[in-house]
DNA sequence: GCCGTTTTCGGCCCGACTGTTTTCAGTCG
């Protein structure tokens, strides 16, 4: 077994940690960038290795002679002669220190060389023993401070689901612009972005009276803790956990400082690079035409994002997009894509009712679904195969198919209901629904719900020969992962959208707590001409507002209306489906 | 240590806040 991606990527960052602790100059931040890249990288490290060797791993963006040979030898060895060295001349626990607000690699060694601090344990009997108060360069507020983050570290948190954050970053925008003080209040960071999970909210104001907006700001009632709290920052923590970042800024800024705390942090740093190149200097105050000293120059833009894009010579980059992954290249190029809108879908294509596992009846399911808009929703129950959903056999489906239509007369073409299903694709591929009933379906939806563990080539061929029957219109979660709770199943994706392309099978991107395909994955979809379907799986009438996500998901992978067949009426939309 | 329509050397994004300091280092985003 060879070692993983993320096992690379950690040992690359903490190297990047030990060198800036011993001050080194840019090669921390060459290792910590790496290792970012390495995490996220679609394909195996090893797999890259074993086709193309050294030469292969350098093609690797931020990979160079040095660690293209660092991660040979993890990769032959299983260990990294150099990272054993760093590790035993400062034998700490890295990760779980630096996870302490405040604490970075130079204070860590600080409190190695001093207090011989090695873990988390070791940090928290130094603190209540008064004895990183008494250090040079600390005080008791900084200890006061380690333990109450060690406090908040115990109870346990990490990164939010941005179904869960959106509500409330949305509310806190309502309740800021409410303010008499504030002009202006807008939610940016990863929130703005819509990442599958955010670290924390990040909130932009604008105001003449910025003292009264913080005071405002951290006295909240889901204030536990005041991180920072200055004129134009403040940072809180919830009691849930949750960090909350406001900055204000004044109007004529407000283009640049949205762009700014929108990030990501890479389109950020890519754009400001640009305007070097063109003798500029960009910052959350604005574009000025001076290289050097702060506020110097005249400012040239900065008041509108479009405005600050524009003058950079690009066009508006949508904030889904800004992951400099190539959007600024086509901006430049004027050759951005024209992702979907929020408000572009018609119909749904994967719903469940109380025939099986959902809450509601189908007649419910419409009337909501006709209240968020759209004009035609599929009834995908489950089959048989899974029976502890009730799963719907040769009978009852049949027997479902009545109700439908009883239905569409009643709703009289306000709504459009189509007969589907999400039938079982069982182990060996074949369908737990026999074909002459799959050919009576307005809509087959096909998925995996057991034998996750199949090896990657079973597991592929399975899907494959699923996709293959001429019946099947669309594959549902096409991966089987469920964000921050379960892995995909190991599957080639590339053969599947291949299979797809094909055999005319739309993949799907499920817009529940799946999050299914991804957004690399959709992508992949957009360049091979795939393609897709956004459903929101709902198992209640409350549950097509999770549409939004799933359109978020599409508009992260650079999915266009053309790419997403329910963004289209719904006899075009039957023009994708197989005959 | 990486990278290149200012290519094989000389750069590498930029600013706010805190705490411990009397001018700044460390951390964060």
């Amino acid at each position: 077994m060879s070692i993983s991606n993320s096992e690379i990527a950690k040992i690359l960052y903490e190297i990047g940690e030990y060198l800036a602790m011993q001050n080194v100059p840019f090669k921390p931040r060459a290792y910590e960038k790496v290792a970012l890249t390495i995490e996220e990288l679609e394909e195996e490290a090893g797999d890259i290795y074993k086709k193309g060797g050294l030469k292969a791993l350098e093609e690797i963006p931020g990979v160079g002679v040095s660690i293209a040979e660092k991660i040979e030898e993890l990769l032959k060895t299983g260990r990294l002669k150099y990272y054993d060295s760093l590790k035993k001349k400062t034998p700490v626990d890295l990760q779980e220190l630096t996870r302490i607000e405040g604490l970075g690699p130079k204070s860590v060694i600080k409190l190695y060389q001093k207090l011989g601090v090695k873990n988390l344990a070791d940090l928290e009997k130094a603190a209540k023993a008064g004895k990183i108060g008494n250090l040079e360069g600390f005080g008791k507020k900084t200890e006061e401070n380690i333990l109450a983050s060690i406090g908040f570290l115990k109870k346990g948190e990490g990164r939010f689901l941005l179904g869960n954050a959106l509500p409330l970053a949305r509310m806190l925008e309502k309740r800021l612009a409410k303010l008499p003080e504030v002009e202006k209040a807008v939610v940016a960071g990863s929130v703005r972005r819509r990442k599958e999970t955010i670290g924390d909210i990040d909130i932009l104001a604008i105001s003449k009276k910025p003292e009264k907006v913080m005071d405002y700001f951290t006295s909240m009632p889901e204030v536990a803790r005041i991180i920072a709290k200055g004129e134009t920052k403040s940072a809180v923590k919830f009691s849930s956990g949750l960090d909350v970042d406001l900055r204000v800024v004044p109007e004529e800024s407000y283009g640049a400082a949205l762009n700014y705390f929108t990030g990501s942090k890479d389109h950020n740093v890519a754009l400001r690079k640009i305007a070097i190149e063109k003798g500029w200097k960009l910052n959350e105050y604005g574009l000025f035409n001076a290289t050097s000293d702060k506020r110097q120059g005249k400012m040239i833009a900065g008041k509108t994002e479009e405005e600050l894009y524009r003058t950079l010579g690009m066009d508006y980059i949508e904030p889904e997009m800004r992951e400099n992954t190539g959007e600024i290249e086509l901006a430049q190029k004027h050759q951005l894509p024209k992702i979907i809108g929020y408000d572009d879908l018609q119909g749904d294509l994967q719903t469940q009712t109380d025939w099986t596992d959902g809450s509601d009846s189908i007649e419910n399911m419409a009337n909501e679904a006709i209240k968020s808009g759209l004009k035609y929703i599929a009834i995908t129950d489950h089959t048989k195969r899974l029976a502890m959903t009730h799963g719907l056999d040769e009978k009852r489906i049949l027997k479902q198919m009545g109700e439908i239509d009883r239905l569409n007369k009643k709703f009289g073409g306000k709504i459009t209901i189509l007969k589907g299903t999400e039938c079982d694709i069982l182990k060996d591929g074949s369908l737990d629904l026999p074909d002459e009933i799959l050919a009576k379906l307005d809509v087959v939806g096909v998925s995996v719900h057991s034998n996750f563990n199949l090896p990657r080539a079973e597991q592929t061929e399975r899907i494959k020969r699923a996709m293959a029957n001429p019946h099947v219109d669309i594959l549902f979660h096409p991966t089987g992962r469920i964000v921050q709770k379960r892995e995909a199943y190991d599957l080639d994706i590339d053969e599947i959208i291949a299979c797809a392309k094909k055999t005319g099978t739309i993949l799907e991107i499920n817009a529940s707590e799946r999050l299914d395909l991804k957004d690399e994955h959709i992508r992949k979809c957009v360049e091979a001409g795939v393609k897709m379907a956004i459903d929101s799986d709902a198992h209640a009438a409350a549950q097509f507002l999770l549409l939004e996500f799933g359109i978020a998901q599409a508009r992260r992978g650079w999915a266009t209306r053309n790419d997403i067949i329910n963004a289209r009426p719904l006899q075009k939309m039957f023009g994708y489906l197989k005959k």
